[in-house]
Formats: C-alpha cells, sequence, structure tokens
RNA sequence: GCGGAAUUGGUGAAGUGGUUAACACGCCGGAUUGUGGCUCCGGUAUGCAUGGGUUCGAUCCCCAUAUUUCGCC
C-alpha cells in the first residue's frame, strides 16, 4: 500500500501540524526527524541503535546505492529494507541533491544530468526515469522525484527555467513509477521567489503526488530567507498531505519550520557533527575536543534519555575516543546526537498537541542561545498568518 | 682516552650575516545542513643548547662548555 498521512491537530497559534503516517513498516507520529543512511546505513549505527534512538524513518540514497553496490544487487535481497535489516520505514532521496553538490552546471541537459562515478571513472547519466526506476528497485517506502537542485543566490530567471525542468521531470518520473507499496514525492523548487514557489508547489499538487517535500533549502541562504521558501510553498500545499523540508536539520530550524508547517525533516548533521566531534544539547552545541573536556568525567547531559548519556560515558572518555580516531566515540555521539534531534521533535509534538507552541518556542531560543539571542531577525508574522 | 658530526617550538625538520624563522605533524579554537566519512578555515618559537667573542648587526662566523651521536684505541 501506500502511504497514508493522517492530520491528528493543527496547533491553534501556529501552522504546525502533528499527524502520523502509515506505512507498510509501521506507523510514526510527525512532525519527525529522519536520519540520513546514505549508503544503506546511518553511519556507525546498527538497526537496533536506530530503534533506541526511536527513529520513526530513515533516508537512503539512491545515487549512491546506485554506484555501490547497484540496485540489482539490493533487489535480489529482497530489497532495502531486508538488505540492510532495518524493519521500519525508509525514504530514497532520487539523486537531486548530487546535482547540486557534485555536477558541474555543464554537465546539467533536460535529459539529466551527467556524473563521472569516482570509484572507476566511468560517464554516468541519471534521468528522472532512471532514479524513479532504481527507487523502485530499491523497495523504499517513499520515493523522491528527480529534481534540480539549485544553489543560492540565483537568478529570476535561472529559477523560473529552473523549476520548469524539476516540474518536467518531475512528470516524467512519474509517468513511468512503477511500485504499488512504494509512495512518491514531489519536490518544490523555486529558490527565494514566491510567485516561483507557488507556481512549482500548485502544478506539483495538480499532478497529485503522495506528498510533498520542499527543496533548494540549506544551499546557503541565511535563516529568515530559508523560513521564507518554506512559508512560499506551505501556504500553497494541501493539508491532507504531508510535507518533508529537505536537508534541514539545525535544531532552531526544525523548531522555526514545525512553526511554518512542516512535518518531516532530514538532515546529515547529527552523525556528521558528531564524527567531527561536537554534540548538541538544550543549551546549545558543543567541541568535545576542548581541552576543558580532557578530565570532565560528567556525561553530555544529564538531562538526555539516549543510550550514550544513561550509560553514562564521560566527555573525557569519549574526547579520548575522538582524539583516538575510534569510531566508537562517532557512534556515542551520533547516538546521542539524532536522539536528540528526535526528542526535539517529540517535544514539539506535545506543544503542538497542547496549542503552546509559540511559548516553547520562546523558551527553546531562551535555552538554546541564552544571552546570545537568535542570530537572526524573526519574523513572528510568518508563522501566525 | 683520541678524533669527527650534530644541537632550531610539543615532535620531525627547512633556512639565512640585516624588516614578520618555511613546511609537516601535534596542540588550541572554529566550520560543517536531501553526506564523494578523518574534510575545510584560523591560531600556535619575542626565539634557533649554554656562556663568551667578531661585527653597525648573528640563529647563521670564531672560541669554550654541556649534551647527543658515530668512528678508533
Amino acid at each position: 500500500m501506500k502511504i497514508k498521512y493522517i492530520l491528528e491537530h493543527e496547533e491553534k497559534n501556529t501552522k504546525a501540524r502533528l499527524g502520523k503516517i502509515e506505512t507498510n513498516y509501521g506507523t510514526f507520529e510527525t512532525p519527525m526527524f529522519m536520519p540520513v543512511g546514505t549508503e544503506a546505513t546511518v553511519k556507525t549505527l546498527s538497526v537496533e541503535e536506530l530503534k533506541d534512538v526511536k527513529a520513526g524513518i530513515i533516508l537512503a540514497n539512491t545515487y549512491h546505492l546506485w554506484l555501490r553496490p547497484g540496485e540489482d544487487i539490493i533487489a535480489k535481497a529482497g530489497g532495502l529494507h531486508e538488505f540492510m535489516k532495518w524493519d521500519g520505514p525508509i525514504l530514497t532521496d532520487s539523486g537531486g541533491f548530487q546535482v547540486f553538490s557534485l555536477a558541474k552546471p555543464k554537465d546539467i541537459s533536460e535529459e539529466g544530468v551527467k556524473f563521472k562515478n569516482h570509484l572507476n571513472g566511468d560517464n554516468l547519466l541519471l534521468t528522472p526515469e532512471k532514479s524513479i526506476e532504481i527507487q523502485n528497485k530499491l523497495d523504499s517506502d517513499i520515493a523522491m522525484s528527480f529534481d534540480e537542485c539549485i544553489g543560492w543566490p540565483a537568478s529570476y530567471e535561472y529559477c523560473k527555467q529552473s523549476v520548469e525542468r524539476t516540474l518536467r521531470w518531475a512528470k516524467r518520473g512519474k509517468d513511468v513509477f512503477n511500485n504499488d507499496r512504494q509512495s512518491l514525492f514531489g519536490i518544490v523548487q523555486g529558490g527565494e521567489y514566491e510567485d516561483l514557489r507557488k507556481y512549482c508547489t500548485e502544478e506539483l499538487v495538480k499532478m497529485d503526488f503522495d506528498g510533498y517535500s520542499i527543496g533548494g533549502t540549506s544551499v546557503g541562504e541565511d535563516k529568515p530567507t530559508m523560513y521564507k521558501m518554506v512559508r512560499y510553498a506551505t501556504k500553497y500545499l494541501p493539508q491532507g498531505k504531508v510535507r518533508y523540508l529537505m536537508g534541514v536539520g539545525d535544531p532552531i530550524d526544525i523548531v522555526e519550520n514545525v512553526c511554518r508547517g512542516i512535518d518531516i525533516f532530514d538532515c546529515v548533521s547529527p552523525t556528521r557533527l558528531a564524527r567531527h566531534g561536537h554534540y548538541l544539547t538544550k543549551f546549545g552545541k558543543y567541541n568535545i575536543k576542548n581541552a576543558k573536556n580532557k578530565d570532565d568525567f560528567s556525561c553530555l547531559d544529564s538531562n538526555c534519555d539516549c543510550y550514550t548519556c544513561k550509560k553514562g560515558y564521560s566527555k573525557a572518555y569519549i574526547r579520548h575516543l575522538i582524539n583516538a580516531g575510534e569510531t566508537l566515540g562517532a557512534r556515542l555521539l551520533s547516538i546521542h546526537n539524532i536522539r536528540y534531534l528526535i526528542r526535539l521533535t517529540e517535544e514539539l509534538r506535545e506543544a503542538i498537541k497542547n496549542d503552546s507552541l509559540l511559548a516553547y518556542r520562546e523558551q527553546f531560543i531562551k535555552d538554546y542561545y541564552g544571552d546570545k539571542g537568535l542570530p537572526y531577525k524573526q519574523n513572528l508574522d510568518e508563522i501566525i498568518n
């Protein structure tokens, strides 16, 4: 079956929504943070650990799995769930972000995008049809349309033609889509221009996707710009379908965008930060490598319910592991960071349920930024109206 | 005991008779957003073994001392 989004409650004072999504591999509540497992693994975590941090769904990457080990191997294994032994929901990204991060403008054409396989130098062409075909074989629960993710800033003219292309690519992908057990999302592009975001959203809605996501964010723009881009899309999206904001995972961005009507987020940050020795807490982001942690035998965050903190692994020990390049360090911090972000969405759900999201947001900012205050000018108007 | 060579920051080391002593590692900070997994960006010797001397000026030249190291007896 396709996924089913059930809207349970709309927060009274903001655009936030409480809901749940039913899939073939279980139901999860939204808003939800989705850890990234590019190579069919959330880096350093076992599936038991993923369950333990209460991940409702994870993301895997079409581009990477296409190159290695190849979608046919995964299909032969019985699909991605069976291959990686994860029995929860999976969303596959289409490769659209690699258009932004790996391909050069000259490699992008109407047909698709040329890539160079870094493993053996092969020239590869990824097209909307190919991306969908791969995702159909991977058998994830949610497939993403192949879009053109552009950087920021981008001119109106470039965004406009890019939106048109993304819409044509969305249509081409939808036409060849062939997997009853899988759902397909459209991706809203349009840069920072409201009329383009609106147009793109409305055209995608006409095509009737199973859910919608917002792309082209966290590509270098400032926060207020990102929040506007989000609002330009959520304004025109149907209430009965799920909204997924791609690539966003700074804690404040999760809070702000939940307020603007987003249901799902994904981001590499908790695992990448972990590998580089950073950890998140209610009171901000910290660097475990700082010399002051050398003999600090307290845990990362005494209020945290993650395995790392409950077990009582100390800052001094984790600092040592990170400095020594031991993978357990990255793993303990990844568990902590992912749990932090998922717990953040749990708290947001609770606040939505109680219609107290604005107060929660206020307190979050106070705790996380302290005396420094918000690093940007807030616009409450956007959240409320 | 005799003779040679060496001595530059936490480490390995470049280097020059004349403003800021290269580079690398480490260390100390910071960055990281639909992940091309050890990446990127900063900072980090007021001093070149010690004491004398030559010189307008010495880390660089000379002498002595110390230490290390090699060879010979």
